[in-house]
DNA sequence: ATTTAATAAAATATCGATATTATTGATTAA
DNA sequence: TTAATCAATAATATCGATATTTTATTAAAT
């Protein structure tokens, strides 16, 4: 008798098509609050008119985009107000699986934080920085993180908030000095966590959410 | 210059599925584990295949569905464990959510409050209880609680926690007694929150969640 | 000029048919 | 028997065409 496999089959164009436009939209290829025709999107993903509209509407139900009835698909504006939501709730929920995370987490844990950090480490000290490459990394480490908490249903809403924190982040022109501080506090971070120091990580892991949203911060009027 | 007047504009029938198809799931029309076939599926629902397909996955999208790359949509199988991380989380962000109501609500959010609360009693002393009825105006009372808190994010996840978790409510037996405490939990978790009493609101909701999934719990061995 | 109405154009949402993939059942080999 | 292979059946996912709805354009009216 053998395990289902997970659902490792074939991809579906659907679902191939969904992760492509999530990271199109994530990277900025699209304007805030442009339409998103259905014919002009079938041509250039080069996919019919059904799997298309299936991963729209997927990618509306994360946020990462908004539909509106019988007027179909738009990139959602940004605003003040909405960062401030998205990178409160963040922390809040983000916040509390870490703690949870460092709490019940196991060996394995520990290892995939140092492994996913080193990582992120080793493309930072290109010469030329992927950034395709260092955005996956460093989403892959902020998960290793929360990983251990054993709540499917926080890792899912941080999974959402993280990729629409991120439309943002990659809105805003990108400071040295800032990219520094963050870098030094994912180290400090990692060493929190696997020292099993909730509250100290748990309070670092909020001030590098709300460093991280500065920057896009500033382009918006208080 | 008139509003874009939100999308009051024609439904769907896509649209007008996926509530359908939501309300009968957390209404236990469909077993847990249950294969949702397409054809099957079209003819109940009067509807052709394409909207179903986008109900479906939006549905799987909130985690009432789940979907297996070219093996359908089926209903999700239920657990202990799944049950205990649905509550858990609610707890989490829902208490939240209601003490930054508490924080920040005006006139109208208390007076929500006590309307919702009003029909919810009405329905309740109905000689024959309108069981879709009281579903509908106790999520109405729930979200009244919370509706001021300001956050589109968290009240968004509320919602979908509330989804998963009403159906395990509605798969258990009902208790008089549990049932009793729960209104009176209602009555009181409404007074605590319009006077203003931050924790004690949050912790008598909290503790009502606990006890709205005591009876479903217990269909699961520990 | 600015609104209102009617028409034309464009876009969305939906249908019905088909290709692709998974499942079932029968057949053969171990 | 059990396992493995292949064909048949059934189900999913996708395509292309069409009906419906919205948007843009023009003409008429205040």
């Amino acid at each position: 008798m053998t395990q289902p496999v997970l659902n490792a089959s074939t991809n579906t164009i659907s679902n191939d098509i969904y992760q492509l436009i999530r990271a199109d939209i994530i990277n900025g290829k699209f304007q805030p609050g442009e339409k998103l025709q259905i014919k002009p999107m079938c041509a250039l993903y080069q996919v019919g008119n059904s799997p298309l509209r299936e991963a729209l509407t997927k990618l509306a139900a994360t946020g990462l985009i908004v539909q509106q009835n019988q007027r179909g698909f738009r990139i959602p504006q940004v605003s003040r107000k909405d960062l401030e939501d998205i990178c409160n709730s963040r922390i809040h929920i983000e916040v509390a699986a870490l703690k949870m995370a460092i709490a019940k987490g196991d060996d394995h844990w520990e290892a995939q934080i140092l492994a996913q950090y080193h990582q992120l480490q080793k493309t930072q000290q290109q010469a030329l920085v992927d950034k395709a490459q260092w955005e996956r990394r460093h989403t892959r480490f902020h998960n290793a993180l929360i990983e251990a908490c054993d709540s499917p249903s926080l890792l899912g809403f941080c999974n959402i908030l993280h990729d629409q924190f991120d439309r943002y982040r990659r809105l805003a022109p990108a400071d040295a000095n800032i990219r520094a501080e963050l870098d030094e506090q994912h180290r400090k971070i990692m060493l929190l966590s696997i020292a099993r120091e909730e509250s100290e990580a748990g309070e670092l892991l909020a001030q590098h959410i709300k460093l991280s949203a500065k920057a896009a911060m500033a382009m918006f009027p208080k």
